[in-house]
DNA sequence: CGACGCTTTGACTATACTCAACCCGTGTGG
DNA sequence: CCACACGGGTTGAGTATAGTCAAAGCGTCG
């Protein structure tokens, strides 16, 4: 059923349409229906690859349904995850306009539908249609300085702070509830908080103790104190 | 003299074809002169600054002569130096498709000559010349790319380790020399890798000490054994 | 039910920060 | 031209923070 809802808008089945929002939205349906000439489905299981460093890029990944993690291997060969993709998120864009060689890994953490456009279709649109262009600049911009953000965390603050940021930040803004679910397990949240599981860990029992949250099931917390937990 | 060289392929002075190179090197020269028209100059000596964090951002800034030290101050008050701009690079861009704020701070390291582009000018040339679209694509990917690195080195890499890869990273690779100029002093260097200039100048020294690298003078640093930097 | 992986707990330790003192080079003013 | 002051750089001692390693607990999925 849900399957067949479509959209008012650009016509298209609904879940298309919120995955393309980001990029696409301000099209009509003439161009869009363009744009769908191009566009290449593909489903992965959890746990696959979308794609892994070191291949050949040439596509640019949306996010259709699911949810993907990008991480990176260090010099040394640690993993740290970047970034966790949601429905509407884009990726693969960097190898894009450069190397064309990905320098980053996806995996799927739950069963995920991708939405791919190809290299040279995507560059032909960007030329044909500016307003595009725009859009993804737009996207750029918003990763940079969510990137630089982070760079400067890791450079200036200590795991706690890191830690607590990261939960305040996770709170819908929207929703009255101070209920944040972790989008992924402790051991991954070690490795994009730049920490290991023991200290995340012990650092959530001390902000239990100390009354700034509740840790309600193993994926739950409830903040109880937002801004004592900004001032550790 | 210098000063009054022309370009063969755009016709502008030397130096200003220099600087726009990375966004306008591929127009020709009609259009660069309409570029030419939308361009502002703007001088600024040594410490003065450029923008401020919060501050209204209308432009785009692109560096002519000189260099320029982009900072953010973290949540918690500390300055850390995301990155530092040459002759032909620019900034200012992450407000100019989004928030309209800026997130960092500019300042002038040495007397330095800036070309702003304002906000609307620019958004009508990318509509109008797609392909400026893609350069500046372009060099956002990079952007993000190298700060996506930045961010896992922080997360996963020991100080000694990030010292030494910012080390081999600095040599020239074109000059057979293995001479590095560290761009900046100590102290903002430890701000860049995020540590002390403390622990920069012990770690030298032990690097010294095990016979990799030479300290010449305050600023001047020769590498004896690349592969072994990176092994430590 | 069993096994595997994630999480927690504990004890120990390394890394790198802090603070304080001192050194040095450069630029300024007498 | 010298003296001094200032900022950056170095050195040392002490310590906090968070990582490592090992073991045991827990949940979940086949």
């Amino acid at each position: 059923m849900k399957d067949h809802v479509h959209c008012h808008h650009c016509g298209l089945e609904n879940d298309y349409c919120i995955s393309l929002v980001p990029i696409f939205n301000h099209l009509e349906k003439p161009q869009m229906d363009e744009v769908m000439t191009l566009i290449h489905s593909k489903s992965y299981k959890k746990g696959e690859d979308i794609y892994q460093s070191g291949h050949t890029s040439d596509a640019l990944y949306i996010v259709r349904k699911g949810r993907v993690k990008i991480y990176r291997l260090s010099e040394s060969g640690k993993e740290q995850i970047l970034r966790i993709l949601n429905p509407g998120d884009f990726t693969g864009e960097l190898a894009l306009f450069n190397e064309s060689v990905h320098d980053a890994y996806a995996s799927a953490l739950s069963d995920t539908d991708i939405c791919m456009i190809k290299r040279n279709d995507l560059q032909n649109l960007l030329l044909k249609y500016p307003n595009i262009s725009m859009r993804i600049l737009s996207e750029f911009s918003n990763r940079l300085a969510q990137s630089e953000t982070q760079t400067t965390r890791f450079a200036t603050e200590r795991v706690e702070m890191r830690i607590a940021l990261f939960l305040v930040e996770s709170l819908d803004t929207k929703s009255e509830s101070h209920v944040v679910d972790l989008p992924m397990s402790k051991k991954d949240l070690a490795s994009f908080l730049g920490t290991t599981p023991e200290t995340i860990s012990r650092k959530l029992f001390e902000f239990e103790d100390a009354g700034l949250i509740k840790q309600i099931t193993n994926k739950k917390i409830e903040i109880m104190d937002v801004d004592g937990l900004l001032l550790i």
